[in-house]
DNA sequence: GTCTATATGAGGATAGAC
DNA sequence: GTCTATCCTCATATAGAC
């Protein structure tokens, strides 16, 4: 992946290796290479990327391992595609989000529900990022760079707000603004691990229930400064 | 690993393999043996357990590969080791802060407190966990079985604690106990992917800090039952 | 307790027929 | 676009000398 902010690279841009079959430079990803990667994805979260072998992921695609390569470069193309397709979708959704502007407080809230609102149609890209981040980041060359690049690009979205608040009033003053966002993010997306659909709560739900939490907190009664 | 609850069996249990040299049925670990797998530890945390060789393992400890067999049957039990010794630990300051006893708040707060502590002590054990924990437990076998027995009873905990806050009165009615305490553990765990020893604030603070948006919320002000 | 040497197997990837 | 066949590398683990 080149650039998660624009989608399908205008035809120019080399990648590493040699330069793939990937899209068929016109822009209209097959069908059959999409699903490939939303079934590689699956196995990726389930096994970890190391441990999924591409003979697996052949097999349940009900091809040989070989013919995988009629399709990608490497596996490490297909995570690749699993992990930006994700983060360009992110991406997008967080700047819709600040484009309908509010007030610190419901800017942070939506953000709250568009975290906790990608945790069903992503389950298997979170896992991923969660589970082999490190990994992919150690490999040699450039490639997962833009991991990082997305990561501080979002804790520059929410850390704006955040302290957008705490200017305004509506946030105490007395919290850090990073660590908070840190805990934020780290609360919703961690939530992939065990959240699955049909539970009490779907991903509205605990969007909802965070939100109280993180905002009045689990004390009853006034603000009480007591500490145990 | 057969109990995370006792220390060194007492000679019986038998494991799996070929029962192994391990401890040499005294009780007095090697400190070789510790040694070696502290060391592990700190490469599994940094790697990822997979992409950990024994190669590297014994490399660093300045010794060949084959080696390393002379102290652990296998890859597995190392890092076995590596988990239960941080587990068999974190329960015990659980069961302790338990003892010491308190209102719902204060234990709560006692907890969040060894959560955070043990973030420096066991980062790479924390790390591993988090990272691995997936694929260890899908490995043939019962022999990270007591990973899962060892979560549920840290749930079981922590539920308590909550649900005697509530019954208490000092805790809000309208949040969900397990709910919450899945967020609380996520939020402190996962901290051991960011923090390190030297920035603003030590875990002490981190868990301060927590503990203060836990308890009361980050908004200002009385509390608000306005939703964005 | 460590070394040398090696068995044994699996995984990613390639070439070329169909 | 898939298959057959296979290369190459590297991993865990073992056996036995020192």
């Amino acid at each position: 992946m080149e650039d998660v902010n624009t989608r399908k690279n205008s035809g120019g841009t080399a990648t590493k290796r040699q330069s793939a079959k990937r899209v068929p430079a016109s822009g209209a990803a097959s069908e059959r290479r999409d699903h490939l990667v939303k079934l590689a994805a699956e196995i990726f979260a389930r096994k970890g990327f190391q441990a999924t072998t591409v003979r697996e992921i052949a097999n349940e695609a009900g091809i040989l391992s070989g013919s995988l390569y009629h399709h990608f470069d490497s596996k490490e193309t297909i995570v690749d595609e699993v992990l930006s397709d994700f983060l360009r979708d992110l991406l997008g959704r967080y700047r819709a989000a600040l484009e309908r502007g509010g007030d610190p407080r419901t800017v942070l809230s939506e953000m709250v529900r568009i975290g906790f609102g990608t945790l069903e149609p992503h389950r298997a890209a979170i896992t991923v990022m969660q589970n082999d981040w490190s990994y992919l980041r150690s490999l040699p060359g450039d490639r997962f760079d833009y991991l990082v690049k997305a990561e501080d690009e979002v804790e520059r979205l929410w850390i704006e707000q955040i302290k957008r608040g705490q200017a305004e009033g509506q946030f105490r003053a007395d919290v850090d603004p990073k660590l908070t966002y840190r805990m934020i993010r780290d609360t919703i997306w961690v939530a992939v691990r065990w959240f699955r659909p049909g539970g009490k709560l779907n991903t509205a739900g605990l969007a909802e229930h965070y939100i109280t939490v993180l905002f009045d907190g689990v004390a009853t009664g006034e603000r009480s400064s007591q500490r145990a």
